[in-house]
DNA sequence: CTAGACCCTGACGTAACGTCAGGGTCAAGC
DNA sequence: GCTTGACCCTGACGTTACGTCAGGGTCTAG
């Protein structure tokens, strides 16, 4: 299957010219050609314009995104995760922004005026690679983590299923303390915590500090605090007390 | 106080040339001149200064941002509530993209390919101006809201605290029949639900339907569902459904 | 075999600044 | 009173990431 210029810029929504820009900064160039000289792209061609485009949402330059890509250890589970890194920041930045908003009408309406150094905080702009060091610290060292995305590459499909089950597992775990009301350095949440962990070390070392960061993101970040939500509500908010308990009890 | 255009630069974390270009382009202009002719910035130029970058963030071209303020129409409650709304949108968008990125790597897990049409399906860019009409339904019938714009404008302290106190009331007895275990329809939540809409109604118009637009921004959105959760753990979505549920009784 | 919807490659236009260049201003320190 | 370094001014040209023609080939339905 190969699709033309003008489907794929339907596909993902950007203009034919921006893909022949693109060609022609040679940042993403189609597989092949017709014999007419048309451009046919491929599925993998899909999946790197993929890829720009989200860094290119990150606010990355078309060079920086050629620089990055072209790095020999660029993987595209790497990418994809410090992108998801990066867009739960511009997520809490953009909440950052709704409470300043708030702060000013807040303002108006008593009818006083904003300091002048908060009216701005928010602004300061979101610099992707000021974030490396966040980045790393919450998907781990990047040698250790570059290891375990090597192992998981070799999981098979039941591989996978017997994760998900066993992370299911816990995080019934979990649930259950919390329906029994348990407070979250109750040893008993305790073990579930370190069950939790070690589920986790599977992929790559985790440390206390690491996993308290981990459970911060539950609660921060929808997408994950959403997997506990459904189980019951608050219970993202409990998990992550709870790790936070583990670093103090250690 | 007055500032100059380095000091405001370093306060709003922008270049001195970005000032100096809002200045040529007759978009934000210094209040005053010193006697040298350096430009001095006060406090209102600060305030026009914030609007300028919160519309600026929203991805407005600075020929809209222009035209928008100098609209005789243009009040800056109204706009920061309308950039509020967008801001909310913008996040609902990052948190689609999030969605979309943990897709990719669950196909990347699972050895599999996306489906090209969902692949780039969070991309379609976000056109402020597409979003007016739900804008608009968010906050009601713009006429009307501006209405309450103006009546709430000789609002003293008073009339908001009486104001706050009466939206703490209607939370509380939510919050009641919430840890009472009342169902979302019971006819009991019914009738907090129809108070709380009231209570609305004293600033705009509001229908059922926008209440239950209202519901929905409870759980959608974190700066107001913070208000609830902060209450009881899984209130936002218990308002959510009974609002909801108002407008299926109706 | 032709119309209409595509595709190609230049090539110039544009928005929102970045980046000098050449020159005045101001407060601190000698 | 004079210098020095940090700051300010106004041009004016450069840059990024495309938009927008222009001039010309390609493809498929009728």
């Amino acid at each position: 299957m190969a699709w033309t210029v003008g489907e794929v810029a339907r596909l993902a929504k950007v203009s034919v010219r921006t893909l022949h820009h693109y060609d022609a900064v040679g940042l993403l160039g189609p597989s092949g050609r017709s014999d007419a000289g048309y451009r046919l792209y491929e599925m993998t061609d899909l999946e790197r314009l993929q890829q720009v485009l989200f860094f290119r949402e990150l606010g990355f330059s078309l060079d920086e995104i050629r620089a990055v890509m072209a790095d020999s250890a660029f993987d595209r589970g790497d990418a994809l995760r410090a992108q998801r890194a990066l867009l739960a920041e511009k997520a809490r930045r953009t909440g950052a922004m709704l409470t300043k908003i708030d702060e000013a009408l807040a303002a108006m309406e008593g009818g006083t005026t904003m300091d002048e150094n908060d009216m701005f905080e928010v602004f300061g702009d979101f610099d992707p690679k000021q974030y490396e060091d966040e980045v790393k610290q919450r998907w781990g060292d990047t040698e250790a983590y570059r290891e375990s995305a090597r192992r998981t590459k070799a999981f098979t499909k039941d591989d996978w299923k017997r994760v998900k089950a066993e992370q299911e597992a816990v995080m019934d775990a979990f649930a259950e303390a919390f329906r029994a009301g348990l407070a979250p350095d109750d040893p008993k949440v305790q073990e579930v915590v370190e069950r939790h962990r070690l589920s986790i070390e599977r992929f790559y070392t985790c440390s206390k500090e690491m996993h308290a960061n981990l459970g911060r993101m539950y609660v921060e970040d929808p997408r994950f605090a959403k997997n506990y939500e459904d189980r019951a509500e608050g219970l993202a908010r409990f998990v992550c007390d709870a790790t936070q308990a583990a670093l103090r009890l250690a």
